[in-house]
This record gives structure tokens, C-alpha cells and sequence, in this order.
DNA sequence: AGAAAATTCATTCAATTCGATCATTCTACT
DNA sequence: AGTAGAATGATCGAATTGAATGAATTTTCT
């Protein structure tokens, strides 16, 4: 834990703005250190000494142990990944989430968010669970976390247009990840979709009814577990089939799916990362 | 989503003159923060909790961030269950949510409202995808508009006092159903308990281990399928034994758990709606 | 070590909120 | 009907807040 914060820090630890607190700070109710060319510098003590006296609400209080910097440099946020990955690893929520938001809030879009925090937060947690460095438990609380930050991020996107177009999708029987699918109905969303994800374990049958029923524009497809290749294929040219049938664009992605795996299939766009899902989307929509 | 809103806010959300809500906050009415210079913040939770147990009138949802129509019609819990489940089988995700907000806002406990309105939906919701009157992706999509509206009123309950107990739960292996647990999640934060949910498809021993490693005073088991009774009953041994070594208490719940086999099993109380497991969660705190 | 990028500085300014006071409306009781 | 007491809404000057500015400082690279 670090021992002295800049007022930016403490700022957004506390809620207000910068410069309320500076006005604080010169008022002698904060303990503030200087430095030699005149910045502001205040020791954790006396911001929680702080606290304690004034009742000051702590509305951030992962801030106060994270690094100040929230940009979008490569560094910062492979750092991001390896915070997010701890924190959810300890089902520290709170931390998560602010991190997460700070992301956000700082103009990081949101499949970037997905492609390079979250997802390589999960991978590592996945690497953890399998040489038994975690528990189950520590796995799953951490996919409920981050599919309730998911979840609270979906707010904050703006209001659809009127005549966003429709996508659906899901993840086929057998695949029991959830978050990849919200996560790609998230960057849909964010790319000005109207993406409604169906979860996980849909049979291809129900799909097809739902083309027909609701006539999306597109479908997404997150595979992340195929149990067994043959008849997931067979499975997959139903669905494509039937999207085809009704003009609907098939587009898919997932780390199951390998080169091999590819060839058999038939698609209008195969997705590394979930922004190249929102760039083909913004294309697909702009035709 | 904003924590602390101003006194202006807040009186134009609920209808008053700043000069009342004022008079209001400093009679206790109303829970405030004061910022180091005196002004006035009220979190949202206050605010909520305010409104829904003094009945007062919400006039303007969108300063709040909740949807445009709470507050505005009658709702009443008898009818709500089928509006819901009509709303959530067409995928009308504003009208659900909008719907269940009015519901919390009237005062309705969220252990109340899972038990009356969001179960006999799905149960409903189950019959209808049983008989072939819907489609499975209309449930699982239901499913994911409700778990959604639930996170979102997660964020809306007050904050936990710092000593509140923990609770540790979810579902074993072989349980697909998400909802139940999340809604035991809730009705357990309502009632004042730090309740960490670990979703579905949990092993036995890993709910062992997280046991011993973060010692939780109640362990929440939802229980909607078995599909083998005799080594799920053996399973459950194994779990009760291990609550009760680190002094947990263990409640049960869930529409599997029929009489017969509950006959077989240990527990410290078995709920039949999460109105019985938040009295019991209640009770175990004063304890 | 040196340059570029990011952060913080002090200050100003418009907007908001403070506490207090006053006229009006509502309610309860005789 | 009449009145006392309480709650409401409006208004006031003083104080607080948050955002923006250009200059100075710190940090992060090469």
C-alpha cells in the first residue's frame, strides 16, 4: 500500500471534485505534505484520520490502493488486467468494479474493455483454477462479479436509437461460459445494436424459431467449449442455414473455435476480439 | 450511475421545495452526508428507502436514473405476477423492469417480491416452455431481462453496516438455475447480510474450502433440481458436515426439495420462500 | 541525461447550497 | 366557524462547489 496520495487520488477516493479538496487542504483539514516545486502530497493516515473525524463518506475506497494513473496506455492497462484478475480472484467487488468504471469513465471502449481487461483477467483466472491455484468458488464468485459490473455498464451506455437494428445470440447447448456472450451483446450494444442475449445452453432448434420469430439482423455466436466437434458442426450449419434463409448475418467467435475448426464452417464474420465484433457490426449496419 | 445526489435533485425527483427536503434531511427523515463545507449529500439507497417506506410519491424517476414510469400507476402485487411473466415471455424488458421497480418502490420487500411475483412467473414461465407455448430461447432471454433487473436492484438496497455477517451460497453440480440463487442473494442482503453468491454448478468441496478459507456464518443452498437423489443426498452430507465443523449454519430451499427428501436431510432450517429465509437469516443475526 | 506526456498548481467564474427569515397553507381542536 | 400550531414554499446574502485556464512540476519514456 502506498503511503502518500495526490489530491487527485483522495479527490476521487472521497467523491469531490479536485478542487474542493485542494480548498481542504488549505484549510487545514486535511494533512498535506509538499513537494520541493510546490505539489500537493497527503499521507494515507491523514486521509483516513480525515475521514474518521469529519464523517466524510468514502465513496471509492479501491483508489486508495490503486496506482493514480487510469489512461489508456498499453501499460496501464495490462496492469489493469493483472488488478482486475487479483481482485476478482478475492472477490474484492467493490475494487472491481471502481476499476473497472474508471476504465470506462476514462474513454476505454467497451469491447477493448472486454478484449483486453476482462477477457485476459478470465484466461489467467482459468490457468489459476487449473493448476489448482484457486477454488471453484473463487472462479465463480468472480464470473458473478464481473456479470453483475457487466450488467450495471449496460446502463450507462446511451439509449438505443429508434431504428437500431436487431441482433440475438447466445452461446449453443454445452457451452456453459456466460460471460462472453454478454460481453459481445455489450459491444453490440455499444456499436448501437439492439442486442438481446439469450445466455448460455440454446439449442440450435430454439434459435432457428427465434430467426423467424423476431427477424434479427444478426447472430452472434459465442463458443467457448466444443464437447464434440462432428455434431457441433452439424449443429452449426442448421444455424446457419436458417439465419441465411431470413437474410440474417451469422457472425461468431470464441477461443474453441481453431483454424481447423473454421474451415468446415460457413459464416459472415469470424470475430478474434469483441472489437472486431463491434467494427463488423458498425459495418454490417452501415449497409 | 451516481451515488450522492444534491438536495436540488432529490426535491425535484420527489416532488418538494429544496426549503422542505432540507427541513426533512436535518429531521432525520431522510439519510444525509454533509461534505466538509457543509453541503448536503444524499445517497440514493437513503433516498429509495425514504420513498418506499413513507409512501411518498415519485414524480420525477429520470433525475434518480430509474425508468420514466415508476411511480406513476397502481401496482399491484396480485396482478404483477402475470404482467411479468407476459412482459419477460415477449422479451419487453423496459415494461418488466419498470414494473418491478414500482413494486419496490411501493415498499415491497425483495424477499416479497421474488416470492409473489418473479417465481410464479417462472414457474409459469417453466409450464408454458413444458407444454411447447414457448420457445426455449424465451425463456432463457427471460431469464437474463430478470437477472439483470435483479442486479440492478442489488445496487439500490443500503449499503452493509460493517459488521454484517457473511453468507456464502449457491447452487451444487448439475443445478442450471441461476435466478434462485441470486434471489436468496438479495433477500439475504436485505436482511442485513454480506451474501456472496457463487452462482450454479458448484462442487461440493469447493464449498468446503471456501468454508474453512473465508468462514462465513450461513451457507444458502438453492435447490431447484436433483437428477440422482442418493449421492446428492451423500454430497449434501458431506457439505453440512463441513459447516458445521467451522460453526456455520446451513438453510436450504428450493422446489426439489421435496418432503421426502428432506426427511433424509440435516439442516438448520429449511426455507420455503425467501420471505422464510430472510426472517430466519434475521433471527440467526440477532443471535 | 533529456524530451515528451501527464499531472498539478493557483486562480477565476458561474452555479449551487447554506442557514435564516417570512408569508402562506394545511390540520387539529375547541 | 375560529384559532393555535405545524408544515410548506419563497427569498435573502454569504459560503461552497465544480469546471476551466495557462503556467509550473512531475513522471515516463527513449
Amino acid at each position: 500500500m502506498r503511503e502518500l496520495l495526490t489530491p487527485r487520488q483522495v479527490a476521487q477516493a472521497i467523491g469531490v471534485s479536485e478542487a474542493s479538496l485542494k480548498r481542504w487542504c488549505d484549510r487545514g483539514l486535511l494533512l498535506t505534505q509538499k513537494t520541493a516545486g510546490g505539489h500537493r502530497r497527503l499521507p494515507l493516515s491523514g486521509v483516513l484520520e480525515f475521514l474518521r473525524t469529519s464523517g466524510h463518506p468514502l465513496i471509492d475506497p479501491a483508489v486508495l490502493g490503486l496506482p493514480s494513473n487510469v489512461g489508456k496506455g498499453e501499460t496501464v492497462i495490462n496492469r489493469a488486467a493483472e488488478h482486475a484478475q487479483r481482485a476478482l480472484e478475492a472477490g474484492a467487488d467493490e475494487e472491481f468494479r471502481s476499476e473497472t468504471f474508471n476504465l470506462f469513465l476514462n474513454g476505454n471502449a467497451l469491447c477493448d474493455l472486454c478484449d483486453k481487461v476482462l477477457a485476459p483477467a478470465f484466461r489467467n483466472i482459468g490457468n489459476s483454477w487449473e493448476h489448482g491455484r484457486i477454488e471453484v468458488f473463487q472462479e465463480r464468485r468472480a464470473c458473478e462479479i464481473c456479470l453483475r459490473t457487466l450488467h450495471e455498464l449496460r446502463l450507462m451506455l446511451p439509449a438505443l436509437s429508434a431504428d437500431a437494428p436487431l441482433a440475438i445470440g447466445g452461446a449453443l447447448s454445452g457451452d456453459p461460459y456466460v460471460l462472453s456472450s454478454t460481453m459481445a451483446e455489450l459491444s453490440l450494444r455499444e456499436a448501437g445494436w439492439r442486442a438481446e442475449n439469450f445466455g448460455v445452453g440454446i439449442p440450435v432448434e430454439t434459435f432457428c424459431a427465434a430467426l423467424t420469430t423476431v427477424k434479427p439482423k444478426l447472430v452472434f455466436l459465442s463458443v467457448s467449449t466444443i464437447p464434440d466437434v462432428a455434431p457441433w458442426i452439424e449443429r452449426y450449419k442448421t444455424l446457419r442455414a436458417a439465419a441465411t434463409a431470413v437474410g440474417a448475418a451469422v457472425s461468431v467467435g470464441g477461443r474453441a473455435l481453431t483454424e481447423e475448426i473454421r474451415r468446415e464452417l460457413d459464416y459472415t464474420a469470424y470475430c478474434d476480439t469483441f472489437r472486431h465484433l463491434a467494427t463488423f457490426a458498425t459495418a454490417l449496419r452501415a449497409s
